[in-house]
DNA sequence: CACATTAAAAGCCGATCGGTCTAATATGTA
DNA sequence: TACATATTAGACCGATCGGCTTTTAATGTG
């Protein structure tokens, strides 16, 4: 018999190191979402990930034309990795707008217990040096913002519609609203070490959308 | 007659290219604070600093024993500046006290616009980047943050000796809350290169307060 | 088998990093 | 005058930066 998830030979010189991984693109990325959501684009060398990685420079340079391009990449992966996540629990249709967006946070929150407070939210990491990026990545980020934004809204119209909050709440400004503030959260809990800025925030946030 | 603010002759080799300002060390605090506003610690290096500056390395590391120690002056000078700004708004007793924190919030809108929102806060820039820096450096920003906190705090509690807000608003959890949202707020202004999420952030806060 | 394609490997490049060192030149003091 | 101190000057150090290039080794296709 033949094996169905057969070890589709690869092409190209072998790895010198084998990798458990066969995709090394994806392990490039996969190792740098850890990196850069800890460190930040412009502090970490290629080198570093490069390192952990186990993958030479060579290969590197095979898969992404510049540090550059690889930093949308890793903005690509974490925006769909994010906005799946969001989907998860603010689509969830039998629990309460409200509820979902909480247990959102409390997800995320855990997420970052998870690696002791250190990683954060990649975005907002690339939003903060904003000023060595190019356009092409102020542009990437705002975008993934809009989507985020929008997964929130369209769970406060439901909201509304519920009649949980009110008819006269601006549901695109109180999204927008949020996530201005989540990362300043997030940011906080990376000094913190603890979760208090994030349940903080969501407090607040929820206790501005029921005036 | 002896002029009082005489030319008191500095001491040791004078710079080759003459300096407006006699105090080199106040010089490079100057010339750092401008930058690391903008482009934050780790990702600047000292060359940028002291080709802005005209001060040669050899003076600045008589100065200051490391780029870290430099970052630790820088945190403290903006921290005083920042100080004294919060004093100056929020202690106006002849203005109502949460109108006193608005105007404090339009003044910082008019302080970011004045250089495109390309600066922004070193304490958030910093927080941003901790993974790099040191617990001194840590502990540093927490104190900051709690020092500023605390200014609200003051605020907050006349207002509510004032009855302007209900007396069973925890002013201590607000005081935190405004500042862990404001950073993102400072951060999300300068992507948007616009005082919106300023001005967002601020009546938000106010709306949460007034509940 | 020949040849194109894919991918890994690794040395190398010039630029820049934080930091050190020594020299030069001023004032202050004995 | 002699010597300590203060400050500027800038060459220099090894490490690391992002990036480039060439070689090697596998598969796919004719």
């Amino acid at each position: 018999m033949n094996k169905n998830n057969t070890v589709t030979p690869r092409r190209g010189r072998p790895p010198k190191i084998a990798r458990d991984n066969a995709d090394t693109k994806a392990l490039l990325i996969h190792t740098g979402l850890e990196t850069l959501t800890e460190f930040g684009f412009s502090a970490t060398g290629l080198d570093t990930i490069l390192k952990k990685a186990s993958v030479p420079k060579g290969s590197f340079y095979h898969y992404f034309k510049s540090k550059e391009a690889y930093g949308i990449a890793l903005v690509d992966a974490y925006d769909s990795y994010f906005i799946a996540k969001l989907n998860h629990y603010l689509d969830q249709q039998n629990i309460p707008p409200l509820e979902r967006i909480v247990n959102f946070t409390q997800s995320a929150i855990k997420g970052m217990g998870k690696y002791d407070y250190k990683r954060g939210c990649l975005v907002g990491n690339l939003n903060q040096e904003l000023n060595h990026l190019s356009d092409e990545f102020k542009n990437r980020l705002m975008q993934s913002y809009t989507a985020w934004q929008i997964q929130i809204e369209n769970c406060l119209n439901q909201a509304k519609q519920q009649g949980t909050i009110s008819k006269t709440v601006n549901t695109q400004l109180m999204s927008e609203y949020f996530w201005i503030g989540w990362e300043g959260a997030v940011m906080r809990a990376k000094l913190t070490k603890s979760s208090t800025p994030l349940t903080l925030y969501t407090e607040m946030f929820l206790r501005a959308l029921l005036t």
